[in-house]
DNA sequence: CTGAAAGCGCTTACAG
DNA sequence: CTGAAAGCGCTTACAG
């Protein structure tokens, strides 16, 4: 492995040198700089990431801290951490996987032994123990997800209040006045995902203002029990006119459900959705639904941990990403 | 930020001293060290993994390198990078996460700068261009999964053909003479995924030695199309007495299919099949499997992959994974 | 515009 | 058993 040193002996210059053209910090003679390009790619030099972040104290890496439980395992997870890796690399950024194993110790640790120069937190909760660490140690981080209140710390996440309403707004204007509401199981609530809150507050306020009439039917847990109840809820008399689904798990079976049940959408039932683009691929779901956009998310969030890491402090902020309505015909006029 | 220096001053020692207490190498005189761990506690020391990573030239990261091809894209992917993650930090090391945008340029790129010990290669298929430049550079690494050919380099993988002859033995001593096997679409195979080659080729020669009829079904891309091929398979006179299934998306619609068309497994139809436990905790899949092993494929690999790092050269080896063949009473006795 | 020197925070022979 | 010195490969004031 070559160093600077080999690099400044076969230019003819000083090491000093080398390094005002690696880093491109200094003006260099023109001339001076094309024989130390030339010495680089003779010796196929390359910089070594350690010694330079030794020496300017910064890692140019950035640590992504990942939630794991078995229990609420999303496919979505892929997504997002390929994506901030993507964008951490597209802004000079390496990316140091901390699967969190111990919570808020991995944090502590992480910072204190300054092996990042920021911090991705995704997945994030609630009351989310992975904060406070943040926030003592004053550290640069970003959210993706929100916490119940303000951190003061940046944080990115889906307008989940506006796709409820976008959905709501959808069926109103169709005609609608009544309507299914599909959420999480209780215990997504009870594990404070905000999103999960966000999306049933705004969907139950905005049909209120609206004059839809909203039944709110939490879906249970496991594939087979989201069948039965999706069954149960339509092989009836007094089947709703219309779903409104947020949950995954449901909208994956609810074509087969319906399809079970020899029911045609919209003529049987309206359906409206929010889900990611790649669950409605994965599935081939049929219907009008708001998109979440985990690689948009992803790259906000980055960006905006980038600019901090750049720039004087500045209170913190939270950016909300407005989701598509992608129309496809699931509902019918009233 | 305290430094070694820090705690030299405050236990009244040298910085040797105090790096000696901290590497655990050499014999420190027990008072003198207690009076080091009382300075590190009490300045609240941490050591800074970069420094230590100039000054060994070992920086205690593993690179892992992750394939990520929108068309292909598999939920398991979160389980496996979790996985390897946590073994890292278990061995005592780092996880950079290196996203395989420019496939073998990415992996040049990080052997030569030097910021990782050694490589897990994700997804690895038969004629992987992430090989050569490991190859090329003697760069200590470990595969996930299994390119054509042996390439000199440490593999870990799930034994797929030892998978396919328990499936394919389990029918034939239930005393079935014929099956149809259900596979994934030409164009897996075309990408080379030596996985779905290696399933396929033991299982029909176990099917020509245990004289099983086998009737091979590429299964087509899309969820829609999959349910309808599956269902056009089932849905005749001629509905074959058994399936072996080797496809996510047919093995998740399947149960849904078979529902559709009144038919009871395994009274009208056996069913055996290689998927993940996840997949099957997901959508509820109720048959005889043999279930891949993503975690413990991820644990031998970053294993086997420290043991070298630590050691000196020895030749590659390849470790398949036996998977465990979980009985669920979906194949009728003939 | 270029270079000599100091320093980033560690570890590791080597003396003592 | 402990410490002074050199070195890991860079960058950054500071002279010249």
């Amino acid at each position: 492995m070559a160093t600077i040193g080999d690099v400044a002996r076969e230019a003819g210059v000083a090491r000093s040198t080398v390094s005002s053209v690696l880093t491109g910090r200094k003006f260099v003679n023109p001339e001076t700089k094309a024989r130390v390009e030339a010495a680089i790619a003779a010796l196929d030099y390359t910089v070594n990431q350690g010694a330079r972040a030794l020496a300017t104290s910064r890692s140019m890496t950035l640590g992504l801290v990942v939630r794991f439980h078995e229990s609420e395992f999303s496919p979505a997870l892929a997504t997002y951490i390929v994506a901030v890796t993507d964008v951490a690399r597209a802004n000079g950024y390496r990316t140091l996987l901390l699967t969190d194993f111990d919570g808020a110790d991995a944090v502590r640790t992480v910072i204190r032994t300054r092996q990042v120069d920021g911090l991705v937190l995704l997945n994030v909760v609630e009351d989310d123990a992975r904060i406070a660490p943040i926030v003592d140690a004053g550290f640069p981080a970003v959210l993706v997800g929100m916490p119940a209140e303000p951190s003061g710390i940046d944080a990115v996440d889906l307008d989940f209040s506006a796709g409820a309403r976008m959905l709501v707004d959808h069926l109103a204007d169709a005609g609608h006045r009544a309507a299914t509401f599909v959420t999480w199981p209780e215990e997504v609530f009870v594990a404070g995902r905000t999103y999960a809150a966000h999306f049933r507050d705004a969907c139950l306020e905005e049909a209120r203002s609206r004059g839809l009439e909203l039944r709110v039917l939490h879906a249970p847990v496991g594939p087979e029990a989201v069948k039965d109840a999706l069954r149960h809820l339509l092989d009836t008399e007094k089947r709703p006119t219309a779903l409104i689904v947020h949950n995954d798990a449901a909208i994956a079976m609810l074509p087969l459900v319906l399809r079970d049940l020899g029911l045609d959408v919209p003529r049987d039932c309206s359906v409206v959705s929010l889900h990611s683009a790649e669950l409605g691929r994965q599935f081939g779901i049929p219907y009008t639904a708001v998109e979440s956009q985990p690689e948009r998310v992803s790259e906000l969030a980055v960006e905006k941990l980038v600019a901090r890491l750049g720039s004087p402090p500045e209170a913190a902020s939270t950016v909300l990403v407005e989701p598509p309505l992608i129309v496809r015909g699931s509902v019918a006029g009233l």
